[in-house]
DNA sequence: CCTACCGATCGGTAGG
DNA sequence: CCTACCGATCGGTAGG
C-alpha cells in the first residue's frame, strides 16, 4: 500500500532538477529546461529557490549527509574486518539505490559547486574516504587482509560499490541488502572458485 | 630521452579542449575559455575545426578505437579464463592510463554527442562490454568461475578498472602493467588471505 | 506564478 | 589568425 504525500513546489523542483541534471548534465541544463518540465515559466522558480546552484548544493549535500547517517551501522559491527567490509557495503549500497538520480549528481556534478561548498564538499568525501581505509589498514595488520595499498584498493573498492547508481533497477531481482553482500563478497573473496 | 614532436595547432586545439573539458565538463566549456588557453581569439579555432562537438567526437572515437586496438593482445592468450581476464585487465589498463583526461572526458561526456554519433557510441560501448561478459560466462560454464550474474560482475569489473583514469599518475611507483595484474588479482582471488 | 525584461555570454560566420 | 558581429540563449530581477 503506498501512501501517496502531496509534495511541496520545492520538492517537486529538486525532483525534477535532479532528473535533469543526470540526463543532461549540470552545466548543460537550463532553467528554462526545468521550468517546462514542471509546466511554469522560468521565472517562476525563483519563488522557491534562490538560484540554480542552491539545488545542486542540497542534492549533493543531502547525499553527503546520507552516507554519514548510514555509516552508524557499520559502527556496530563488532567482528572482523571482513564483516565490517561487508556492512560498510551495505550501507553504501543503501544508499545510493535509494535514489539513483541524486547519486549520479553527487557523483559527477559536484565540481560545479562554487566555493566555499566546494572545499566542504572534498573534505566529506576525504573523511569518508578514510573511513574504508581504515578498514582496510586495520584488516592488513590484524593479517586478514592481503598487503596491499590501502588507497588503492579503497578506491577500487568504492568504485565498484558507485557504480550501482547506473545499473540498478527498483524493479529488478537484487534487492539493495543482496547487491552490498555480493559486492563485498566480490571483494572480499574474489571471483575464482 | 624525449623526442619532441612539434605538434599542429589541431593537435594543440583538441590536448586543451580535452583538459578543458576533463576539469570544467564539455557544457561548461566555451570556446572562448579554450582560445584563451591558446592565446588566440574565439573565432579563430574555426580556421582549425568545424564546431566544439567536433573535438568531443574525435576524443570519445579515438578512445573507442584504442579499447578496440588494445583487445587483440587479448584474443592472443590461449589460456585459462583467468589469464584472460587478467589480460583484459591490463589492455584496458594500459588504454586508460596513456591518456587519463582523454579517458575521463570519454567516460562522462559521451552523453553530449548528437545522432547518429551518440547511437554508433553506445553500439560500440556494448560490444565492448559483450567481450568481457562472454569472458566471465565461459569462465562459469568451464566451472573456474563463481556462479554469478555475468552483466552484474562485468559491470563491477568495467568500474573499478574504469575508475583508474581518477588516481593514476605517470610519476606514482605502480606501472600500468602492474596495475591491471593488481586490478586482475583483486577480481579474481579477493582481498581476503 | 506571470509578463517583461536585463546584461552577459554562448557557438559560430563573414570577410579580410 | 584577426575584427566585427550575428541570433540565440543564459541565470536572474522588478514589479505585480
Amino acid at each position: 500500500m503506498e501512501i501517496l504525500v502531496k509534495k511541496s513546489r520545492k520538492q517537486q523542483i529538486e525532483e525534477k532538477a535532479t532528473k535533469l541534471f543526470r540526463e543532461k548534465g549540470y552545466a548543460a541544463t537550463s532553467m528554462r529546461d526545468l521550468a517546462q518540465v514542471l509546466g511554469i515559466e522560468a521565472a517562476s522558480l525563483y519563488s522557491h529557490i534562490k538560484s540554480k546552484e542552491e539545488i545542486l548544493q542540497k542534492i549533493c549535500f543531502r547525499m553527503a549527509d546520507q552516507f554519514f547517517a548510514a555509516w552508524k551501522e557499520v559502527e556496530k559491527e563488532q567482528g572482523s574486518f571482513s564483516a565490517k567490509m561487508e556492512k560498510a557495503a551495505i550501507a553504501h549500497v543503501k544508499v545510493i539505490t535509494k535514489d539513483t538520480d541524486a547519486s549520479a549528481v553527487f557523483f559527477h556534478e559536484w565540481r560545479h559547486l562554487s566555493e566555499p561548498h566546494l572545499s566542504e564538499f572534498l573534505m566529506m568525501r576525504e573523511d569518508y574516504e578514510g573511513r574504508f581505509k581504515t578498514i582496510i589498514r586495520n584488516g592488513i595488520e590484524n593479517g586478514e587482509f592481503e598487503k596491499v595499498d590501502e588507497k588503492f584498493m579503497m578506491l577500487t573498492i568504492l568504485s565498484s560499490l558507485n557504480w550501482t547508481y547506473n545499473w540498478y533497477k527498483p524493479t529488478g531481482s537484487l534487492r539493495p541488502e543482496e547487491i552490498g553482500k555480493q559486492l563485498a563478497n566480490l571483494i572480499l573473496n574474489g571471483l575464482k572458485k
